[in-house]
DNA sequence: TCGACTTACGAAGGAGCGCTTCATTAGTAG
DNA sequence: CTACTAATGAAGCGCTCCTTCGTAAGTCGA
């Protein structure tokens, strides 16, 4: 439950120090009087918790706002820069990374093309390609890295090791984590690739503010990611969301209807007639309407027993299918409608193809959050 | 997110009394020196929090405990008496209720038989004699009473209104929290039957310690409740744990394989018939086995569903038929594991009809340690 | 350019809280 | 009755935050 730990002096300041950096990282540079007034300090405390972090190198001065009344005042911010953080985004087709600082501000981003049948090795290297480009282009080095967070497809266990996985076929069995670590000797987290979408969103994305979401991944493959209560809902095994595995969620095979529908033109590669059923059907064709009308049948099902479940606020819409959301939104609202008790909203995804990557680095900064304030650690640490 | 308050000196002496009385709470009289030594603080610090605290009423002396080497230490012990708290479980047939001290202890309890079709408000005055049942019993006034807590069949909103009630027609509609508040000047809560059944278990059940549980409450009318990350999960319209409501899940009709079984002798009343065939069952009737088949085939799709959508730690079953726990456990272990991706425990309730009540009390007692051990409220308030 | 005004800074003094220390007290064991 | 044990209570210290007040560094208007 809950600590049953008392408090010293030490740890009242330590509070407040966590206060500050807080309310610095939040609303930005602030002088010490606003800085004083949002945590409730008097000023004269203020100053002495503020000269302590900018001792341990957590908070800087900088420059005074001119053209204000009276004396200028000194401002403080955060020293976001004084660590960095990679979110990686493990595809069937592309390796995606980005490198931000501690607020979670993205400085760089890569994108590494993959083969989805490449051979591990090959993989894994296209990781390492692809951090090396943001660390490039961000002049930063792997050493100045405080962690690197991965989604990745498949169901990983809580050691980071991969369960299952139907898309990567040399990723079964893998030790992820394991070997991350070794090519990157700092923090290393690993994270269902939906789970991190659904983050992302309810962080940056059309779900701000929302603590009960969920979040489709709708493409070639079905997924589902959970945001319950603020939080990524894991599972007790890491296997959350997995509902696509229940025939009578009709979730798995779903994606055929737009697959082989007879409006595709011959010779279209299997990997793009989805896309063309739904262009197709947003033009009118009745054979692709008709067949997107079934797509959507057979995701409701699935859809409105998650919302059963769980009765969440919002009902996302991502992953590739996502850019065709004007074709499927409406509908899929309509059987939505009929299945569930309470309708919740139903909206597109924002952040398209970038979800993974944000959701990643939101997943780092929520880590580090968690470190920092954690009630039971010991003095704050100096950083670097 | 979290708040950005500060701490003044006397922010760090409120969670010390706050953690001092946690501590009393969960470990029964302490001695001076031991509850200092759980709390991490020193004997003299501690002293003085204690003289608080019996200050305000929220602690008081106990004799030393005799017998032991050295100067008899003085005993406190939290002032559990100095409140009462009811929790009351409207069901079809039966009302129960229970009255407990502010640990959850239960010192009464009683039960009012009740009609499913009686008009309203018959019901609500047999909520009143069962709850001045408990009063009686334990010599205590209405005006003893912190909360009342209330679990009722239905999907019951924010405020406390029913939205939804196959089962009690009656109750369709009605401002069942303004009506309690009319009858009992307290704080009153309501939340749905299934729910509170699951945070019993998890409380005091077969799932203690478990962080996230499905409940399926199995009888005449199937239900779920859930437990997420050790809290209630309501829903953001409290509508979770609805899987009923899906054909596809396949649980809404369930019941009617039991009930319909032509091992069921003539004349049996149709509220009877289901424990009928369940008995039959456990006697190897081929009918019965054969109807207790198709009753668990039907049970699992649903269950399959939330397992996957949740990936819980345990599930338990509860409710009527949990009675034949024997003959439903393994068939349902099976069906499960062929549809699920990480197998949960699937427990029977060790609580049975007290399920409710039980997790009623527990629902008002976290809800009392809610507002307690906020850490935005002024002083600790005085008790009475 | 100078004085009035505004806002922030910095030092001083005070109160609250928790810590350590130590002589004292109230029991048990032999 | 004495030795031992463990808790008590009082005294003194250090830390953190508070309030107060004189001083400093800007802008604004004459």
């Amino acid at each position: 439950m809950a600590d049953l730990r008392g408090g010293d002096l030490s740890r009242l300041r330590q509070l407040n120090s966590l206060t500050a950096i807080r309310a610095l990282r939040r609303a930005g540079p602030l002088t010490l009087s606003a800085l004083a007034e949002r945590a409730g300090l008097s000023r004269p405390s203020m100053k002495e918790v503020t000269d302590e972090l900018m001792g341990l190198g957590w908070v800087e001065e900088v420059p005074p706002s001119p053209g204000t009344m009276g004396r200028p005042a000194r401002r403080y911010r955060f020293r976001a820069d004084s660590g960095y953080l990679v979110g990686v985004d493990i595809g069937g087709h592309n390796i995606r990374a980005a490198l931000s600082d501690l607020d979670g501000e993205i400085l760089a981003e890569t994108r590494q093309p993959v083969l989805p049948d490449a051979p591990l090795e090959e993989r894994l290297a296209a990781i390492e390609r692809a951090v090396s480009g943001c660390l490039a282009l961000s002049r930063t080095t792997v050493s100045d890295l405080w962690t690197v967070a991965v989604g990745t497809i498949g169901v990983i266990d809580v050691e980071g090791r991969v369960i299952y996985s139907a898309a990567v076929p040399a990723w079964r069995d893998l030790d992820l984590a394991g070997r991350l670590r070794e090519m990157f000797p700092c923090q290393v987290l690993i994270e269902n690739d939906s789970r991190l979408a659904a983050m992302a969103e309810t962080r940056r994305g059309v779900a701000q503010g929302v603590r009960d979401v969920v979040f489709l991944h709708v493409g070639r493959r079905m997924g589902a990611g959970l945001v319950i209560d603020g939080k990524v809902h894991r599972g007790f095994g890491a296997a959350s969301g997995e509902i696509s595995m229940l025939p009578e969620a009709r979730w798995f095979d779903a994606p055929e209807h737009l697959n082989t529908c007879a409006c595709v033109p011959e010779g279209v590669p299997p990997e793009d007639a989805a896309g063309h059923t739904l262009a197709a059907a947003r033009n009118g064709d009745p054979l692709a309407v008709e067949a997107v009308e079934r797509y959507v049948d057979d995701l409701a099902v699935g859809t409105a027993a998650m919302v059963l479940v769980l009765d969440p606020q919002m009902v996302v819409l991502g992953g590739g299918f996502s850019r065709s959301a004007d074709v499927l939104l409406d509908r899929l609202r309509e059987r939505l409608e009929a299945r569930c008790m309470r309708m919740p909203e139903v909206r597109a995804s924002t952040l398209g193809d970038e979800c993974v990557v944000v959701g990643a680095i939101e997943y780092a900064v929520e880590h580090l959050d968690d470190q920092l304030f954690r009630p039971d650690r010991g003095p704050l640490p100096v950083t670097r």
